[in-house]
DNA sequence: GTAATTGTCTATCGATTTAATAGAGATTAC
DNA sequence: GTAATCTCTATTAAATCGATAGACAATTAC
């Protein structure tokens, strides 16, 4: 499941991609937009901060603005700061492996050869997936039939 | 993310596919032999009982054995019983669809588009992966290759 | 028919996670 | 220096997860 702090991210960073670019939006309006409440609004944006998403100016006329272009920020990136890995095994992570506590075999085990698939597909689609894709309707759909 | 209930339940599943069909297997059995609580077993078993995946025989001969023939098991119907639908959104799911409350217009809702997505590919793949399928290394991605 | 063995069912528990709130602190514009 | 903003740490209430306990029901063996 996509936690609500992963789609308050998405829906803060959408609205930062459709606003006049350079000009910093205080956490106040994001909020309000979109109805998040504003504190725990801080608290993601803040980590978008860290990660390097987002920028931030401290003041009277401080605010938020992407720190790149909406086409170089990309779903994936996004719920792994939010939510962590894709997989839905850490075993099956390829950015952030963990062995299972209780696994056997690794090598054998069923259930973690489906969730790579699992993992793998879904990556294909979230990490080539950007803010700019879905403003202009350009889905992954049609980049996977492109040949990705 | 899995949960380790579900995973329980894939593992038993696969035990009772490894097994002598039409003979009963103790519960007891299945979590010596597979490291899950023996307690903990017992509802898993007795809700993919309800769900029609396991029949079960009471008494001293007692034990679990398949419904179905292992071919006729999938990830996704195990999956969905046990943890849930698949998609990531009650907005993204097709076999439970529920609306957002948060939700301002689902049309043009970019979030639940890509998850949709997303939701799409991990069927394709869960749906169409039987116990049989990963007993015998014949994976999805080989399915997935022959065009479906 | 009764004891032993197995599955069935309901209730509960402790730990963790999630979504959110509170409030003090730091920075900037005016 | 004051008002507005972002920054940071702590706390909370509710839900979920993994597991356990114990009474009950069915079947078999003797």
């Amino acid at each position: 499941m996509l936690s609500q702090k992963a789609k308050y991210a998405m829906r803060a960073l959408l609205y930062l991609a459709r606003a006049e670019p350079e000009v910093p939006v205080f956490i106040s309006e994001i909020a309000d937009q979109q109805s998040v409440p504003k504190k725990f609004l801080e608290l993601i944006l803040l980590d978008l901060k860290r990660h390097g998403l987002v920028h931030s100016q401290r003041g009277k006329k401080g605010g938020y603005l992407l720190a790149r272009p909406p086409s170089q920020i990309f779903f994936g990136q996004v719920i792994r700061i939010i939510d962590g890995p894709l997989a839905q095994l850490p075993c099956a992570s390829r950015t952030a492996y963990r062995r299972c506590d209780d696994c056997q075999d690794e090598k054998t085990c069923e259930i973690r050869k489906v969730l790579l698939q699992v993992r793998d597909s879904t990556a294909r689609i979230l990490d080539n997936t950007s803010l700019s894709d879905v403003m202009t309707g350009r889905t992954a759909e049609l980049v996977a039939g492109a040949g990705i």
